[in-house]
DNA sequence: TTTAAACTATACTAACTCAATGTAGTTTTA
DNA sequence: TAAAACTACATTGAGTTAGTATAGTTTAAA
């Protein structure tokens, strides 16, 4: 059930775009993303040209260049993310919502296994595709600012404002977890 | 986040052999198993010698041999099986509980990301270390019984009986999704 | 006591994926 | 005009996946 490295990557460099754009920055170069998170930096050249054929970052060339998010953080979903690198979020093909496929199993029906698995990929789908870049990048910010923590991208600490988080998910279903808890906690 | 054919593989065979002893087979021969799940017989050998030598069943060879479970179904996790064949839960190594491993990231305490995956990490636990064989192979019986589907491993179609399900699980926690529901309700 | 059916052990491998690395650009702006 | 940055595409080494292949050993039924 892993996530590989190059979606890990990519995600880390979505948040930080996040927070970059949180915290005022316009642009971000890759030079800059690979050394904050330790990743090869052609590595993530090859990354960051995908995610921007794919919509989610824009660039600026020339010197002076570098990234930005191409849409607010709140309108990127983790999962879609995730499915972009890694594929689908289900732990097998016959329980994938987004990419089915048939199973070699005799009879899908009654297939105990199936069930199982179906319960597995709609917790992780309930948890990736219900958060936002907006999200992780909230409660990242949250416990920096708490732990007195310089922010990154930003020389001054940024000021305290209120993100327009949840916008645009009208009713959500009370759900469990960390970062359930830390969204909807200010004193954090 | 995949499951491995060999995961799946040997999650099936031993779904089967639950499915077995419930319906009163002593034995089933790995060439009936790989026929029956349409397995390669020599891979699946490969994988029933791994669930033996780790204590998951007894094999009795010789002439009209064959494996069985090596202990009652109800006492084998879903979860440790995926973790014997496909490795920890976890979806990126600084989120296990049972296979930690510091990750490249410079502040693990502030890393959204992390936060997360915990998150969907617990999901996945939360859902296979719940479910034991014994749940897979109740709901698939249930299943079968209600559609008069023949029961595999049984020439006659095998009398309803109650099985010790829950027996050493005293106080679970409720919990939503598809096989939680199959299980309580004793209608399907 | 033979022998077929079954499990056991170990070695091998083709194909694929992962995680980069390398080379050679093009574009922009100070 | 040249440094800094992005772009494109080819290559590669290591590791994993999903099996095959070969050569047994064990047992029980005939």
């Amino acid at each position: 059930m892993k996530l590989s490295k190059k979606g890990e990557y990519a995600l880390r460099a979505l948040i930080d775009l996040g927070i970059a754009a949180e915290v005022g920055r316009p642009l971000v170069q890759v030079s800059e993303l690979a050394a904050k998170e330790l990743i090869p930096i052609k590595f993530l050249e090859q990354i960051m040209q995908l995610l921007k054929v794919e919509g989610f970052i824009e660039s600026q060339r020339g010197k002076f260049g570098g990234y930005r998010l191409a849409r607010s953080a709140n309108k990127i979903t983790i999962g879609s993310i995730v499915r972009l690198i890694d594929g689908p979020l289900a732990p097998i093909g016959c329980v994938s919502h987004t990419a089915y496929e048939k199973c070699s199993c005799p009879d899908e029906t009654h297939c105990g296994l199936r069930m199982l698995m179906l319960d597995v990929r709609n917790a992780i789908a309930g948890i990736l595709d219900r958060y936002t870049l907006a999200d992780v990048v909230e409660v990242t910010l949250r416990k920096m600012r708490r732990d007195n923590v310089p922010l990154p991208f930003s020389d001054a600490p940024a000021a305290r404002r209120s993100p327009a988080r949840n916008a645009d998910r009208p009713d959500l279903k009370p759900i469990e977890g960390l970062l359930s808890n830390l969204l909807s906690d200010y004193s954090i």
